[in-house]
RNA sequence: GGCCCCAUCGUCCAGCGGUCUAGGACAUCACCCUUUCAAGGUGGAGACACGGGUUCGAGUCCCGUUGGGGCUACCA
């Protein structure tokens, strides 16, 4: 049986797929995958200004990463190793295109050139006018055109639009759409260099491709018309449109880099699990109807529709995307979690990760061990590398603030007290598991009178360097005893200075 | 400015005419648990933008106002 459903993800290689734009291909290869049918990938390089070779490998990461993975139409050969449709690489068929077009009456040839425009628009302002082409382009002559041509001047084709009537559409999210034409300037499909504008080469790849079902942000509905007429003029039909709500920053504008950075890339770079980000990003903008939040792949496939989708702009909440990368984290086994920390850990101190002073590879099974204490106090994997210096960094570059230890107006004293009753301790103990030391640790607490707290923070200060660790027993164990004594004695010694 | 879209707690969602004294989640506050920090548990505060209709009945349908956003390129 043939498949029906086909969408794409189709971004223009300008810079890294940011949130907002990597929903668009979330929702995409969901809907591809609850119905059956196929996603693909097409990359829209048709503006030769902006392109950025680094961009279009990041696509291919960020979609990989997030297991967004994407087909290539049966019986037509995709332009890259890595299958994605380019457009630059089909620059004939749209030129082929343009110029039927022209051949029917529904496009011409314009010489005016980009200063005139500018002048133009610039009058029309000065005069309270909307800014707009006023299709002057309409009255040259083959002449005028070859004129210009001949003296070297830039030649766009431009889409001729009808000045009356009006053009609707239905937006399968929002329903009927209305647009008067006579608010439509005649739009250049072909620039100057060759290349097709966004307008005509994705009309025309759809068509090719057998696109189904087009999903994009909201800010494209005001040009979705343009498309409609170039359907028309072609005597095609029109896929479904469905215009997804855009993803708004703390100020409620269309999230962008001036909102801090949020490209798919750098969530993984900062420790976020590709199941938390999917999970978050589809619930912005989509509900399955009811209260469920935390579901897996393939339980939002086969939740998913498009009613569900909601109609009004999402803000993006960092907050809770840390929650429920938390969730994620604490779901993971230890195992999986060791190997995604490790991985972390290992990448450089630069990047945020541990010092590079510190050996690489990082020991499995010693990650292994630590693991399960810190787990559940991940919100990203790279809050670890806080959490776990200590276990790696040798006993002379535990760098201890000696103010720490003064917090609770306690005494010197009186730490000095505890750290060598832990000294003692930790020298005789025979077993030394975290049991034990807790066993005795509390019979010492109750000895000296001294509350838990009060005698346990100057020893994990002491062995960590920090107020703030993972459990000390835990902590103390899997340090071992020697270091636990050195470490120790090193922070007596600096108390006495 | 013009055109288009949108409108439930601070934020994300549920609600698709009566079960709404409006439900969940994040964040926030209090308490419990507790060796720090978390995690977890319990509880609290917190919203239907406004005005007209339609209807026996409106958060839910219609219109308007207000507010927010998007578009207005030889960028996508």
């Amino acid at each position: 049986m043939k498949n029906e459903i086909l969408v794409r993800y189709a971004p223009s290689p300008t810079g890294i797929p940011h949130i907002g734009n990597i929903r668009t291909a979330i929702f995409d290869w969901i809907y591809s995958k609850s119905n059956h049918g196929n996603f693909i990938l097409r990359i829209e390089d048709t503006d030769q200004s902006r392109y950025d070779p680094k961009s279009e490998t990041a696509i291919y990461e960020s979609l990989e990463w997030l297991g967004l993975s994407w087909n290539e139409i049966p019986g037509k050969k995709p332009d890259t190793l890595k299958k994605s449709y380019v457009q630059s690489k089909r620059k004939k068929l749209y030129i082929q295109i343009a110029q039927e077009l022209v051949n029917s009456g529904n496009a011409y040839y314009d010489d005016t050139t980009p200063e005139e425009l500018i002048s133009l628009r610039k009058k029309q302002q000065e005069l309270g006018l909307p800014p707009r082409y006023d299709n002057r382009g309409r009255y040259r002559t083959k002449e005028d055109i070859d004129k210009s041509k001949s003296n070297g001047l830039p030649i766009v084709i431009r889409f001729k639009v009808p000045q009356n009537g009006s053009i609707k559409f239905t937006d399968e999210i929002r329903g009927k759409i209305n647009f008067n034409l006579s608010e439509i300037e005649d739009f250049v499909i072909l620039k100057s260099d060759g290349m097709p504008t966004y307008h005509l080469a994705h009309v025309v790849d759809d068509k090719d491709m057998g696109i189904t079902h087009v999903f994009r942000g909201e800010e494209w509905i005001s040009s979705t018309p343009k498309h409609l007429l170039i359907h028309q003029a072609l005597n095609i039909s029109t896929p479904k449109y469905i215009h997804v709500p855009l993803i708004l920053g703390k100020d409620k504008s269309k999230l962008s880099k001036r909102h801090g950075a949020k490209s798919v890339l750098e969530y993984r770079d900062q420790g976020y699990l590709p199941e938390a980000l999917f999970n978050y990003l589809v619930l912005l903008g989509w509900s399955p109807g009811n209260d469920e939040e935390i579901m897996s792949k393939s339980d939002i496939i086969k939740k998913f529709s498009i009613e569900k989708i909601s109609e009004s702009p999402a803000v993006f909440d960092q907050e809770k995307l840390e929650w429920m990368n938390g969730i994620y984290i604490r779901k993971l086994s230890i195992d999986k979690l060791s190997k995604a920390l490790i991985s972390y850990l290992e990448k450089p101190e630069i990047d945020g990760c541990l010092p590079d002073q510190i050996k690489r590879p990082i020991n499995y099974s010693q990650v292994k061990s630590i693991a399960p204490f810190i787990q559940e106090r991940l919100k990203t994997l790279k809050d670890s590398t806080e959490m776990l210096d200590f276990f790696f960094l040798a006993d002379e570059d535990i760098k201890i603030n000696k103010d720490d230890y003064f917090t609770k107006s306690n005494q010197i004293k009186d730490i000095l007290k505890s750290l060598n009753e832990a000294l003692n301790i930790i020298n005789k103990i025979k077993k030394f598991k975290s049991d034990e030391l807790e066993l005795l640790f509390r019979t010492l607490s109750k000895e000296l009178n001294i509350k838990p707290g009060i005698l346990f923070t100057p020893i994990r200060i002491s062995v960590t360097g920090k107020k703030i660790a993972p459990p000390l027993f835990e902590t103390l164990e899997i340090l071992g005893r020697k270091r636990c004594l050195s470490r120790i004695n090193k922070a007596i010694k600096l108390l006495k200075e």
